[in-house]
DNA sequence: GAAGACCCCTACCCGCCGTCCGGGCCGGAC
DNA sequence: GTCCGGCCCGGACGGCGGGTAGGGGTCTTC
């Protein structure tokens, strides 16, 4: 049986949410609140597994609310009325799974809830459409493309160009990994020549956007 | 009426996704190919709505294919029994708008190709969820710590920061900017007093991070 | 209109960075 | 065994990077 908690400060909402819910015969409803302080006592006193949020709310909103009820245990659903980017950008580094419309038809909120009770993540068809085009541009076409730049370097390169990226100088860098300092400048040497850079910072750009660190 | 190709090397799977679908009124399966290239033909010649793409095949793979099938028109579901990292990354990248498991319920298979064709999106529950996840961690976070970092700068200064981030010398910033190398060593000066960094590779961290360029 | 603040520019000195050269070590090929 | 190639290490030299000091320009402020 999946506990849940409703939140929304309309008390017409939390109903009809709870009438939802309650059809499903894996689903219990076990608490209720109307605003983001009442949903974080909820969450410590009932530790449900899933809490439905209600983005707009007076006093604590929901947004605000979330980061501190996913630490708290619970898994997160959102429920908006507008898909606004920055509601989900918010949500989302909050910690949140789940961000759905409340236009959403009611046989998936109750699937959501069993996805989200799962360790999965369930968002609204327009959310995950922006979500692929943002994570599709800015995504992983220059990362893969600097790992495979980095590819033809020695592990002992790759080590210390990671230290490079890092702002060391050499000298720090030989402390670190215990070599001579002239040691250290033959590596970065090499891995220059191998990557066909001019400058050590070339080297920092090239670990950063290959996302190691 | 959506119409859908169906594109699988197994005649039986095609065979049993064909009957999934036209169970629902308002979807028409109007074609089937049996690898990359067969699709990329069905897509040209039928034009239909959405195309549901496996991802191992002969020949030609449905990752390989998805790019030219995307940029033909149809809307591409992948479909795979595998949630690699891998395919995820290079079908969104291809312009694939949806992701699923081959263990999909028939309901919300239908489901996704309806989701589809409205423009939308829809992907696997894990795949979701590890999308949210590459999101939340890569989010504006770091960006916006950066720019507040960065703001103490002049406009100069700023200007000659972002040449050092990328990736050039004193000298090639002078020539760039026609100005003489001393003033360009300056600048950098300068800015690494503000910034309190000890190297102009941290400054080329900070700027990347900023997402300057 | 003079002082002050801020920005932009320049010149010189020193330390760090990068290059070139070479040696020791281990693996496989024959 | 011997040769060969790749990788890791080290030393000595020239050039680039960074610190310091100072001059000129413009805008505010009194």
């Amino acid at each position: 049986m999946i506990r849940v908690v409703v939140v929304d400060d309309e008390q017409l909402v939390r109903a009809g949410l709870r009438l939802i819910l309650e059809a499903a015969p894996d689903i219990a409803v076990v608490g209720e609140a109307a605003d983001g302080a009442g949903a974080l006592e909820q969450a410590h006193r009932l530790r449900p597994d899933v809490m439905l949020l209600d983005v707009r709310m007076p006093v604590v909103d929901g947004l605000t609310a979330a980061a501190d009820v996913v630490a708290a245990g619970p898994k997160v659903i959102m429920l908006t009325t507008f898909d606004l980017d920055e509601y989900v950008h918010r949500a989302l580094r909050a910690g949140a799974v789940g961000f759905l419309l409340k236009d959403t038809p009611p046989r998936e909120l109750a699937e959501a809830v069993r996805t989200v009770a799962a360790g999965n993540a369930m968002l609204a068809p327009t959310v995950t459409r922006r979500l692929i085009s943002s994570f599709a541009e800015r995504g992983p076409a220059r990362r893969d493309a600097a790992r495979q730049r980095l590819a033809p370097l020695t592990a002992r390169e790759l080590e210390i160009v990671r230290e490079v990226a890092r702002g060391h100088g050499n000298a720090e860098i030989a402390r670190r990994l215990t070599m001579s300092e002239a040691t250290v400048k033959a590596h970065v040497s090499r891995a220059l020549a191998k990557l066909q850079a001019g400058n050590r910072v070339q080297l920092a750009i090239l670990v950063h956007d290959a996302d190691l660190l």
